[in-house]
RNA sequence: GGCCCUAUCGUCUAUCGGUUAGGACACAAGCUUUUCAAGCUUGGAAGCCGGGUUCGAUUCCCGGUAGGGUCACCA
């Protein structure tokens, strides 16, 4: 009956499809993935649907797609809305054998029942060790004979989860820490049916900034991890970051790929505290990981600015917006805002903004008319720059080329723009 | 409220009894082709409180306080 496993450790992330893969349940995903690859484990992924009425395909399919294009593969694929039959086979065994029985009741809301199934509960202590937090012990006397399945053909999470883990042949249990308090339920139920216990380890929470659990319902899409694919972060960066919160390699070093972190994680430095969610820093890790991954990304600021502005892009502009930016939507921001716009269309002027503080606008003026001559010839401008006054001929030759009081210095913009475009422009202001 | 968990810079964190309490993000200043961005340098910034244990506690123990999680015929 049990399903053999050659696997020494059997791991499981077992999400509930009652909406979009959250970032808590992303995080947690990673590190039994880390934990399974690290020990050469298994990886069991397996759909919790046994709430008909919450559970819908579609978010399956968004937690299923979200896990893909994070990178963390699985090893087995399980539903529990298919296994049915295995839970009712238990539920059955445990009422026969006097750990459960029928008990009837007054229904309270809509739906519910007048019998249910009940856990026979033996009142007991309950001591179980944490790989994080060490020793945890409760009295199971105030759970009551808590509901352990509304019928015996339809199975309640409790009752589902040790049957599967047993089943499974799940090794460790490491999950978020909103299920600590459900730890002591299930460890009882394994006793019930004599499941051998599995090592738990329950995971820090993530935090708002108001160190208060990121949920679905009070933070809506900021917890989704489509939100960030769809802004364009990487998945590599995600994961680092997650892996981040709450666990650190010992070392200052920061930046890895999911191989390194493979390589680096160790359960027993995962801390107890729940970390707050800083999304500047997460923007700071894409950004590095976006170094790392120079050359894609200056192709994709390319393709973008092409479909913009129908225009070939001068590679000196992509190193431009590869610099000011930190995650791929960046690039729309800085293009929609109009912030490009004068790499492509002559921009209007202000004059009275031509002088550099002190200088007048003639002087500015006089300037410039002196660089026309040399133009292609920076060292030339610089030298001239020194003789007049850094901001003197710096300031008026980057205004005139670009209308704006802040871009990139003006060598740069006269690469981008052209020898002609550049003489153009500076003609229109002198 | 009961039960459970937690407690180092604003944030993420290092420290396995003795440190000028370290790093990163963010912030500020300076430097670079006197703007912007990037980069580099520098700076400010922390052991919740009270008792023990100890020659010595951020570190170990107890209490308090604060924060969080959880208390379904959801998962």
């Amino acid at each position: 009956m049990t399903e053999k496993s050659n696997h020494k450790i059997v791991v499981r992330m077992a999400p509930s499809p009652t909406g979009n893969l959250h970032i808590g349940t992303a995080r947690a995903t990673l590190f039994n993935y880390l934990f399974a690859k690290k020990n050469g484990g298994k990886f069991i992924l397996r759909i919790e649907d046994t709430d008909k009425e919450r559970s819908k395909k579609e978010f399956e399919d968004n937690i299923l797609s979200g896990l893909e294009w994070l990178g963390l593969t699985f090893d087995e694929f399980f539903r529990q809305s298919e296994r049915t039959e295995i839970y009712v086979n238990y539920v059955k065994k445990m009422i026969e054998e006097g750990s459960a029985y029928i008990s009837k009741e007054e229904p309270k809301e809509e739906g519910q029942r007048s019998e249910v199934v009940r856990f026979k509960n033996p009142n007991k202590k309950i001591v179980f060790n944490d790989l994080i937090r060490g020793e945890v012990s409760f009295d199971t006397t105030e759970l009551g004979d808590f509901v352990i399945a509304k019928s015996p053909e339809e199975p309640l999470y409790h009752l589902a989860v040790v049957v599967d883990d047993l089943e499974m042949g799940v090794t460790h249990v490491l999950r978020g820490e909103d299920h600590i308090s459900n730890t002591p339920r299930q460890i009882l139920i394994q006793e019930a049916i004599e499941a051998p216990r599995p090592v738990y380890a329950h995971l820090p929470l993530i935090l708002d900034s108001e160190r208060k659990k990121l949920s679905k319902r009070k933070h809506g899409e900021v917890v989704w991890v489509d939100t960030y694919k769809k802004e364009g972060y990487l998945p590599e960066a995600l994961l680092n970051y997650f892996a981040l919160l709450g666990w650190n390699p010992g070392t200052d070093e920061e930046i890895f790929s999911l191989e390194k972190l493979v390589k680096a994680f160790d359960i027993s430095k995962v801390h107890k505290g729940g970390a707050i969610f800083d999304v500047k820093k997460l923007r700071w890790v894409n950004k590095e990981h976006l170094k790392l991954n120079k050359e894609k990304i200056e192709e994709e600021i390319k393709n973008k600015l092409k479909d913009k502005f129908r225009r070939d892009i001068h590679p000196k502009l992509v190193e431009v917006v590869f610099e000011r930016i930190e995650v791929i939507s960046d690039i729309d921001k800085l293009t929609d805002s109009g912030e490009l716009d004068y790499f492509f269309n002559t921009p209007e002027v202000d004059t009275l903004k031509l002088a550099w503080k002190n200088s007048t606008t003639d002087e500015a003026k006089r300037n410039l008319n002196d660089i026309l001559p040399i133009l292609d010839n920076f060292d030339a401008i610089k030298k001239l720059a020194e003789e007049r006054g850094q901001g003197d001929v710096l300031w008026p030759l980057r205004f005139a080329l670009s209308g704006r009081e802040r871009s990139p210095d003006p060598f740069t913009l006269i690469e981008i723009l052209g020898h002609e475009e550049s003489q153009r422009r500076i003609k229109n202001v002198t």
